[in-house]
DNA sequence: GTAGTTTGCCTAAATATTTTAGGCAGCGTA
DNA sequence: TACGCTGCCTAAAATATTTAGGCAAACTAC
């Protein structure tokens, strides 16, 4: 009986290979066990269950995000920062699709708050510092922002653009000057 | 042996039914066989598959919110109709959490052609013809528009706004202003 | 009203996933 | 080398999906 060597971590990473090769939904226990040409039942010692698995798959994209987003932020203000921000997101999703779908994943409140999520609004909360906002325009910008990039995302995953004449790009473009025109010049 | 009357139509309706009580991930073949108190092979007379049926409550939800859209925008213009459309599918979501949800379902092409879909990009496109904007801004504009409602709705479902200060309702309206004022006076 | 056809719902059965319980052997440690 | 820990195993129960084939209820026609 040769020792694989199943961590936790291998566990939820290769879970996270498999979301981004087959979908997030196809992640299973069983699809997981199979990859390793282990038993199923092995899986149980390092991870507490199926949704025990999405739950630390999500983390991790959370996670890479954070990471990605800080990364990319640091240096830039204005439309740059706000264009990072937008593309981390973006490009995340086309190269990880599986794990995108992952971090889309419904937390429980205290999973949540221990959670990269937290970042994640930290970092958008830090791109409308280049633009002028008081409360309570500011946390209504840094939620448009965030529909607006997640919301365009998951419609462009979705096929939902596919029929329309312009390309994605172009519009995408179009989208960010007229979001970073928006935040210059926000409503009274 | 009492027959109960299944049809596609009521099982579909059940399963929407399902949806929204208990999310749409806990819609399946079983669940919905026990609601009917049936066997669950009786199902496989009206539905080819427990993804057939998904697929259906999907295709309902999209047709139930294109005949919101088409009553809500009826007579009006402008930002009244921005403001209408939004409200339509944050207030249907709500509603209809497992509607929604299932609205979101990734239909292969020729079944996203037929659906209700269609009718969605058209009412969009129908709102901005109050405003100024030729192409290639148009179909942007359509784009952001679809994303900040989807975006914004889903986030606002999932949880993502619950922590921060000002209710979403504020926040809803403000982002509601600033897209009409956006639109308004779109970059060149 | 009865005979014949259709078909709705059934039983039976194969396959797959999730999860728990308990056992054996490999590995590090004393 | 002997001990203990624990990684991966077998076994088994519960639930979901799907197909095949059967019986009886409901519609059609005379």
């Amino acid at each position: 009986m040769a020792r694989v060597g199943l961590t936790t971590e291998r566990l939820v990473r290769a879970g996270a290979d498999l979301a981004d090769e087959a979908g997030f939904d196809q992640v299973t226990a069983s699809a997981l066990a199979r990859r390793f040409d282990v038993k199923v039942a092995s899986l149980y010692s390092h991870v507490k269950s199926s949704h025990d698995l999405k739950t630390r798959i999500a983390l991790l994209a959370l996670e890479e995000l954070a990471e990605l987003l800080a990364g990319a932020l640091a240096g830039r203000a204005g439309k740059d920062a706000l264009t990072a921000y937008a593309n981390v997101y973006r490009d995340y999703a086309q190269e990880h699709p599986g794990r995108y779908a992952a971090a889309q994943l419904r937390l429980d409140p205290e999973t949540a708050a221990a959670s990269a999520g937290g970042r994640h609004a930290d970092m958008a909360r830090a791109i409308l510092r280049g633009y002028d906002l008081a409360e309570p325009d500011h946390t209504a910008a840094v939620r448009l922002l965030g529909s607006v990039v997640h919301g365009y995302v998951s419609l462009e995953m979705g096929g939902g653009f596919s029929h329309s004449a312009p390309d994605t790009q172009e519009t995408w473009s179009r989208i960010l000057d007229a979001l970073d025109a928006l935040l210059r010049n926000w409503p009274a």
